[in-house]
RNA sequence: UGACCGAUGGUGUAACGGUAGCACUACAGUUUUUGGAGCUGUCUGUCCAGGUUCGAAUCCUGGUCGGUCAACCA
């Protein structure tokens, strides 16, 4: 027994270290004991499974707490921001299914705030308007080894300090002209930590506040006192936020803030081989065209995997798998892809199409005959709804399942074998018709009709086939995805990656094949495991020539 | 050459001083009314060197290796 009187022999599940941390906190009190999280995410583009686990940590730490979670959007930098990545990013969050605390936030809502903020601290003679170029600041910051230098603005008064502020903020100044700097430590082994720039001039027009204003707080000044304002405990960000936490704290501790403090939590984010996840190399997908837009399924934006076929449950179950720690990691991209097989084969309705067909005929078939046949949507479902497929004398199979001279371990179609077709008879093959060239363009079999499905029978098969009646077949346009890239990730850096040299080109493929009846009733958008194909999206929602 | 973060099989992740477990991958077998499905099994791991301890993946010291940091991006 140890102190809490539980017994140490219990099989307690072990908890990730974000969630050690908060029960800690919750343990000792701290904010309350109360959960708050946040999602932040800049609205400059689609959102990728990257941030797929940060939602999932940070809604479902708030759910597992009994907490809330706000959807706040990082809008600090107009130039690169929209309405149209907004909405996107909004129905993203949804789908996956979580909901986040109404209404959503916008650090633009806190933009007179932070000003208010910023006066404070100049007034408290710790912040400055500052005139040198950003060339001189970068230089002026020093290197990590050696300390930075003052810059010659750093003590000038308060009261001009506030003047020229509100010059910067009624836009009298060109962009690049003035910087507000927070005056810190210019040899603090923390390179954030010299004096950084809390506000730029912009004279830029903001999806949102228009051209109210001319200057914008950086993503430094506004983070931590956006969480500030909306109450956040808990505010999880990736690893390479880091060295700014100093800073985060800086700025809280130094406006007196009082109340719910929030704390700056870091973890590794997602990498995932062959997969590219950076949103500027997303982009640049985007942009020169090797995709069609962010949504296409062969990227790996939350959007893409949507069309792709992806359920929403499948990618919540992938984000809990690998898990979450501070060491950088390379998640294998087979996980992903196992975790909407495993999905998928538990919930998705089953479909016989065959795509590369060859004629079969059963000769002692009436000619005139068809029969529906029962067969189940989805048999690893026992609730699973029945559907009928029509079954006639003349048939398509895969071309592969049959061979005219088997090897060994050869259980489908051979000239003298039996087979099962799936849901109907077992069939005998007794000859096949060939082309000049020698190619088989029919095969002629026999039926027994005692060995419906269902029936009992002494006959044993080895192998099962897939079949769709001829007359009754849809034609249809099946579209395989692979993996977008063939190697792991273009080098880092180099602006003009050229992806060319890495795109997989069989990473879409669109192959006519024959479907049963059935497709044609589904809705749009309906995922099938296709037999022996493994699963596709049967996307009725988009136009087949957008892809 | 500074500061910070990290190091457990091929890949991730657990074990919180007491049997190194789980998942994915790979491979093998088995099975089947189709498998990229099911079942069974196998391989591979605590970065190194010291120290503390009855006992160390875990604590301490020193190394090594990897990552991050010098935007008026987030």
């Amino acid at each position: 027994m140890d102190k809490d009187g539980t017994s140490a022999m219990e099989n307690k599940p072990s908890l990730n270290f974000l969630e050690q941390i908060i029960e800690n906190d919750i343990k000792n009190g701290v904010n309350e004991g109360r959960v708050y999280t946040r999602f932040p995410p800049e609205p400059n583009g689609f959102l990728h499974i990257g941030h797929a686990k940060s939602i999932c940590l940070n809604f479902g730490l708030a759910q597992k707490y009994q907490g809330k979670t706000n959807l706040r959007f990082d809008d600090t930098n107009p130039t690169k921001e929209s309405t149209e990545y907004v909405n996107a990013i909004r129905q993203d969050v949804q789908w996956l299914g979580f909901q986040w605390e109404e209404p959503i936030w916008y650090a633009s809502d806190y933009f007179d705030q932070l000003y208010e903020f910023a006066v404070y601290l100049i007034k408290k003679g710790k912040a400055y308007v500052c005139h040198m170029t950003a060339e001189e600041i970068s230089k002026g910051r020093g290197t990590p080894q050696t300390p930075g230098v003052e810059s010659p603005w750093r003590n000038r008064g308060v009261e001009e300090n506030l003047l020229e502020f509100e010059r910067m903020r009624t836009g009298e100044y060109k962009e690049g002209e003035r910087v507000l700097r927070a005056k810190i430590d210019m040899a603090s082994p923390n390179m954030w930590m010299r004096d950084p720039v809390m506000y730029r001039i912009m004279h830029a027009h903001h999806h949102r506040t228009e051209n109210k204003w001319s200057i914008y707080p950086m993503y430094d000044w506004a983070h931590g006192q956006s969480d500030y304002i909306e109450g956040i405990t808990h505010s999880i960000c990736t690893l390479e936020f880091i060295p700014h936490r100093q800073l985060y704290d800086w700025f809280l501790d130094n406006l007196d803030v009082k109340g719910i403090r929030p704390k700056q939590i870091e973890f590794a984010r997602l990498n995932l081989t062959y997969t590219i996840m950076s949103k500027r190399k997303l982009l640049q997908l985007v942009e020169q065209k090797f995709v069609n837009g962010w949504d296409d399924p062969r990227m790996p934006t939350i959007s893409g995997l949507r069309r792709r076929g992806y359920t929403p449950a499948s990618i919540r179950v992938f984000a809990d798998k690998v898990g979450v720690a501070k060491r950088e990691n390379l998640i294998d991209v087979s996980l992903l892809e196992f975790c909407v097989r495993e999905d998928l084969n538990k919930n998705a309705s089953r479909v016989m199409t065959v795509l590369d067909p060859v004629k079969l005929v059963i000769d002692n078939y009436p000619e005139n005959l068809s029969e529906m046949l029962p067969a189940i949507l989805n048999p690893e479902d026992p609730d699973s709804e029945k559907r009928m497929v029509p079954f006639s004398r003349e048939i398509y199979i895969e071309r592969e399942d049959f061979m005219e001279n088997p090897p060994k371990k050869f259980f489908r179609l051979a000239p003298g074998t039996e087979v099962r077709l799936k849901y109907a008879f077992i069939i005998r093959c007794e000859s096949v018709v060939k082309d000049s060239e020698g190619n088989i363009t029919e095969i002629h079999c026999v039926y027994f009709p005692d060995t419906k499905s269902g029936m009992q029978t002494t006959r044993k098969v080895k192998g099962t086939l897939h079949w769709v009646s001829i007359e009754h077949a849809l034609e249809t346009e099946v579209r395989l995805y692979d993996r977008l890239f063939t190697v792991p990730e273009p080098e880092n850096g180099a602006e003009g990656t050229d992806f060319r040299d890495y795109i997989n080109p069989e990473s879409l493929k669109v192959v006519k094949g024959y479907s049963e009846p059935h497709v044609q009733t589904s809705a749009p958008g309906q995922n099938y495991q296709f037999e022996r194909l493994g699963y596709f999206c049967v996307d009725k929602g988009s136009s087949p020539d957008k892809l």
